[in-house]
DNA sequence: ATATCGATTATCT
DNA sequence: GATAATCGATATG
């Protein structure tokens, strides 16, 4: 039984919601097709005081959705290449929002590989799989890939309704231990402990 | 094993 | 005109 949660989950402050997305299901359904991941990695940009978030300079055209309702995807374009998924949170008027960093693959696996440009493995199981598998989703940009999240198709949706393509749900599992630790990829506000993972997960980003 | 670099564009100064 | 919440390729120890 999976649950998409509801806008409510997301009305509150990016930094509880960021540990409670841990252990969520990000859902993307295409017709028949259903690709799932588990969300193992997350980051909180905070509203206001958080020099690196895009809501820090206020509200500009490309990221309003921060300060609309809570659950919506914000999605932005960074390096001319990539996407990233980010999810709205506080009550509407309030920034604030989570980065989606990285997924555990579980449902749609050829189709996410499909999508990110890779070859099927040869060796369906074994440790030399589990290289091909952490490839599919384990960063920010890569699980956008492999679920065709782009800004022009995605940005401003609501995460939370029950006919949308596109849902954060639940499923009943429920991740431990936590660790908080400094965001990737970021010069301001460095030190901030607002990088979330599940502890000693294996489909966690970079090194 | 780590380090550096290029891609390519929206956004803001 | 500079910068960016990244990735993958290439170079080097």
């Amino acid at each position: 039984m999976i649950r998409a949660l509801p806008a409510n989950f997301f009305a509150r402050d990016p930094r509880r919601v960021a540990r409670a997305l841990l252990g969520k299901l990000l859902v993307r359904r295409r017709g028949k097709i259903r690709l799932v991941g588990r969300i193992v990695e997350v980051e909180a940009y905070l509203g206001w005081g958080d020099a690196a978030a895009h809501a820090a300079a206020g509200i500009t055209a490309r990221n309003r959705v921060l300060f609309g309702p809570p659950g919506r995807a914000y999605v932005y374009f960074i390096y001319g290449v990539h996407h990233c998924l980010n999810v709205s949170c506080q009550p509407e008027g309030k920034a604030g929002c989570v980065l989606i960093r990285a997924l555990e693959p579980v449902e749609g696996l050829a189709e996410m590989a499909r999508a990110r440009g890779l070859p099927l493995p040869a060796v369906p199981a074994g440790p030399a799989s589990s290289r091909w598998l952490r490839q599919l989703t384990s960063g920010p940009a890569r699980l956008c890939a492999a679920f065709g999240i782009t800004r022009a198709r995605d940005n401003g949706r609501d995460l939370t309704s029950r006919s949308s393509r596109l849902q954060l749900a639940d499923d009943g599992y429920r991740p431990q231990p936590i660790l908080a630790t400094p965001r990737i990829g970021i010069r301001k506000a460095a030190g901030r402990r607002l990088r979330f993972v599940i502890a000693g997960n294996a489909f966690l980003s970079g090194r």
